[in-house]
DNA sequence: GGATTTACTAACCGGACGGTCGGTAGAATT
DNA sequence: AATTCTACCGACCGTCCGGTTAGTAAATCC
C-alpha cells in the first residue's frame, strides 16, 4: 500500500520520477521547445501514447520538473540556511549549498533558470513567486549586514542579482571532469563575493 | 554604387538589418525555436516568402544575429579596452563596456549568450572560439594583476567564470524603467568585482 | 475464475513549421 | 520600347509535432 490516490507533486511513482529525471535531462541538452516528446518517451523506452500515461501534455511535463527543482532549491537550500543567526554564515552556507546543488548533476535545477519562460502564464507566476521569496531570503541576509555595519557601501538588490549571476552561471561553465573541482569554484565565489561585500575584518 | 556583389557580414542593405534587429528582439522575447519564420516576416511586414528573398534559413539569419552582436562585443568592448596599459582599469573598463552593451536595448548580444546552440556545429564553432579570445583577454588582466600582486588568492578562470556570470544575467533583471540606474549597476558590479578580487589599497 | 485495473502500443489526426515555386508590379537599364 | 533586375506575394509541399483513440497483455481484485 503506497501513497494515496491523489498523487500530490512530492508523491509520485518511480517511474514518474525516471521519466522526469530523463525529460530534465534532455529539456537540458536541447531545450524545451527543441526537445519532441517522442524523443523523450524513447529516452525511457516508451512509445509516446506510452509516455503520455503518465503526464497529461508537454507543459505539464515541464512544469513537474520545474516543480521538483524547486523544491530541491527550497529544501537544499533555503530551510537549512535559514536557521543560521550570523548573517555571514548564513550567506557562505546559501552560496555553498547552491553551487553543490546547481553542479551535482542533477538537470533540473538548471531547467529552473532557462525554461521558465515556457511555462504556461499560471504556472510560471507560480515558480516566479517561489523564486521571489529565495531572492528575497538572500537579499534580507544583505541588508542585515549592512544595518550590522558589515556590508560595504553597495546597492544590496544589484549585490544580490550580481551574485544569482555568479552562481547560475557555474552549470554553463563546470565540468565534474575539469581541472576545477567544485570546492576549488565554492572557494573562489565565495572569497569574491564576501571580499567584495564585507568590510575588512568583518567575516 | 554600393558595397560588393557578395556581401560581407558588415556591408548588408538597410532593409536587412532591420530584419536582423527585429528578428533579434523576436528571438530574445520567445526563443530561437518558439519563434516562426512567418511571425519574423509579419513582424517586418513581409510574408514568409519575401523573408526568404534576404536570407537563406532561419540558422542563417541567426548566423548573421549573431555575428553582428560579436562584433559589437569586440568594437565596443574589447578593442577599446585593449589598450589600457594598467589592469586595474583595464578591468574596470571591461566591466562598464560590457554592462552597456548588454543593456542599451540592443537584444541581439542577449541572444549571444543564450541561443548559439542553435547554431549549425561549424558556426557553433566559430562563435565559440571567438568568445574565447574574449574570456582569455580577461583572464589575462586578471593573471597580470596576480604577477603584479595585486589580486587576492584566487583562481583565475573561476574569477573570470564569477564576474561573466555577473555581466550575462543583467540583461535578465535589469528594467531601464526600474529603480536602479545603469550607473548604479555598473558601480555595484565593479565595487564588488574590485573589492572581492584586488587586494586592498591596489586600485 | 470472471471482472477490473494497470501499463502500455500501433496507428492515426489536425495543424504548424521551414522552406519553395511560379509569378509579377514597378523601377532601372539598354 | 524592349529587356532585365529588384523586391516581393499567394499558394503550396513534405515533414514533424503534440496529442488522441482504440485496443490489449498481464497483473490484481473480488
Amino acid at each position: 500500500m503506497k501513497a494515496s490516490k491523489k498523487p500530490t507533486i512530492a508523491a509520485e511513482s518511480d517511474r514518474a520520477i525516471d521519466i522526469y529525471t530523463k525529460a530534465a535531462e534532455i529539456f537540458h541538452e536541447q531545450g524545451f521547445d527543441a526537445t519532441s516528446m517522442s524523443s523523450i518517451a524513447a529516452a525511457v523506452d516508451l512509445t509516446k501514447a506510452g509516455l503520455y500515461y503518465y503526464i497529461e501534455s508537454k507543459e505539464d511535463l515541464l512544469h513537474a520538473i520545474v516543480n521538483y527543482a524547486m523544491e530541491g532549491l527550497e529544501t537544499r537550500v533555503i530551510e537549512p540556511s535559514r536557521g543560521i543567526a550570523d548573517p555571514t554564515e548564513r550567506l557562505k552556507s546559501i552560496i555553498e549549498r547552491h553551487a553543490r546543488l546547481l553542479t551535482e548533476g542533477n538537470k533540473a535545477i538548471t531547467i529552473l533558470t532557462d525554461e521558465v519562460e515556457a511555462l504556461k502564464p499560471k504556472h510560471r507566476k507560480q515558480i516566479l513567486d517561489r523564486k521571489r521569496v529565495y531572492f528575497d531570503f538572500v537579499r534580507d541576509t544583505l541588508d542585515e549586514l549592512k544595518r550590522a555595519g558589515r556590508l560595504r557601501d553597495v546597492n544590496t538588490t544589484a549585490a544580490t542579482f550580481s551574485l544569482f549571476g555568479s552562481l547560475l552561471w557555474l552549470p554553463r561553465w563546470y565540468r565534474p571532469d575539469g581541472a576545477l573541482t567544485i570546492d576549488q569554484i565554492i572557494q573562489a565565489i565565495t572569497d569574491i563575493a564576501c571580499g567584495g561585500l564585507l568590510v575588512d575584518g568583518a567575516n
